[in-house]
DNA sequence: CTTAAGGGCTGATCTGCATCAGCCCGGCGC
DNA sequence: GCGCCGGGCTGATGCAGATCAGCCCTTAAG
């Protein structure tokens, strides 16, 4: 059986990668902006689930575009815990702050085999100076980064268990709809229980718990791979879930 | 008395404003180059302790850079609690993701008097049309500030109380000294211990109790508006403090 | 066929932190 | 003078979630 969120893999169209779709959303991009948007899916690569893709502390130049596939960056403390930053999906950038700080702050690990390409700082810069809208749009992602970022934040510091793994999930459902990946009845999730944990600052036995009492609210369902939303209204007003910050774009591109 | 956090006020000259300061710890910036920093420093407003500057769902597309006092950026939970994001210091944006992102996903709210500069979208693009080595710089700033909050995030998550307040205390202090408000004997602070807890995640008994044990071990005293570092080596030990992300400047613009 | 490993699932117990309740102190308005 | 309010500080109690210890199932390797 092929696992569907490997489904993109076989079916990337260059006109049509999850990136530009993403951006698509919000920016009407002119052919020659999409051409040049294609130019930076040169150098293509590929790794395999569970291996290390930048190290924390390692130096690197390059970034990455998502293509196909799960990833994770995380940050590893001295006694061995773990906190998941947020997860990539097709279209999200890799390592993009790897460029500007000279160390990485974090690791990356695919969460699932991926395919990926690489950009060049220089790559990016010379794209800037071709299509300053593209520019902006990839301002307007990294911002957007951010602000996922500072929504795990919250999430973690004041939200309840319960709250806050239906608001990560629902968060990731938004996203994934974004690059045709998801839809309001659920989608195809490769995480394991460990690795939500992780992600939400649980243990992953108190993580098994709480899916349940959600399952049995009513609310979704974590099984087999897959996340079902059960009751996506009443979902979102459990998780007090306000997906502004994942599609409002802002005036630089109107 | 004049309290210390509010010195700055008295005595920004222009040619050595808390930004360029922090830029120019890295960055050998030109003549003309700080120029052009100094020329965003024109519209000069001042807001009172307390009073919001940014609201959590307002379209603004200023941003200011912080001249002197505190800031701190929140978001705020339909039942009432709070999560302090992050707080601001002289040489700090407010607000640069409200520019990009349309609504403010947070608010902002002075600690202190402050003093800002307000900067439009339209100047930032200007000033990095004419020197591409400030545009860098001002996206590394912007990348910082992302570690920052993933940092955050990493201790909300995984480091109990003690941990994490002196990892949060000290990072403090390694940014406040990187722009002369600060040492590894201690600073000014202006924050309440319920601003703390806002910020780590604690609740104000929580962390008034942890402040006590920090102090009882000879790690750091929290008290009349000062920070004071007891055992600066220890500390750092204490809280695994990795000051890295705070200061090391990335291979664009070496 | 056997074994081992990873993931899901569960009950029992323990603990870090929240919550509630209250006191003390200094500054400020009336 | 008084009362009030914000901030620091403390003890008692309760609970959310960690930890420990185990069982089950599926997959893959030997």
């Amino acid at each position: 059986m092929i696992k569907s969120w490997m489904a993109l893999k076989m079916d990337v169209h260059l006109e049509n990668s999850p990136l530009s779709r993403k951006l698509g959303v919000f920016v009407a991009l002119s052919q020659s902006e999409v051409t040049v948007l294609n130019g930076l899916h040169q150098r293509r690569r590929t790794f395999v689930a569970g291996r290390d893709l930048v190290d924390q502390g390692q130096s690197d130049q390059a970034a990455y575009i998502l293509c196909s596939g799960w990833a994770c960056s995380y940050k590893l403390l001295s006694d061995g815990q773990r906190q998941v930053v947020d997860f990539q999906i097709p279209g999200d950038f890799l390592g993009l702050r790897s460029v500007l700080l000279r160390v990485s702050d974090h690791s990356i690990v695919p969460v699932t085999d991926i395919e990926v390409t690489e950009v060049h700082a220089a790559d990016l810069l010379d794209a800037f100076a071709k299509t300053p809208r593209l520019a902006a749009a990839v301002l307007w992602a990294a911002s957007r980064d951010e602000a996922i970022v500072v929504e795990h934040l919250v999430g973690v510091g004041r939200r309840d268990a319960g709250e806050r793994l239906a608001h990560f999930l629902l968060e990731l459902g938004t996203r994934l709809t974004l690059v045709g990946m998801g839809s309001k009845a659920g989608y195809a999730c490769p995480l394991s229980q460990y690795m939500l944990a992780d992600a939400v600052g649980l243990s992953a036995v108190h993580v098994n718990r709480v899916l349940r009492q959600l399952r049995e609210k009513g609310l979704l369902t974590f099984r087999d791979g897959h996340v079902t939303f059960d009751n996506y209204a009443k979902l979102i007003e459990f998780a007090q879930f306000d997906r502004s910050y994942l599609d409002e774009i802002g005036p630089l591109l109107k």
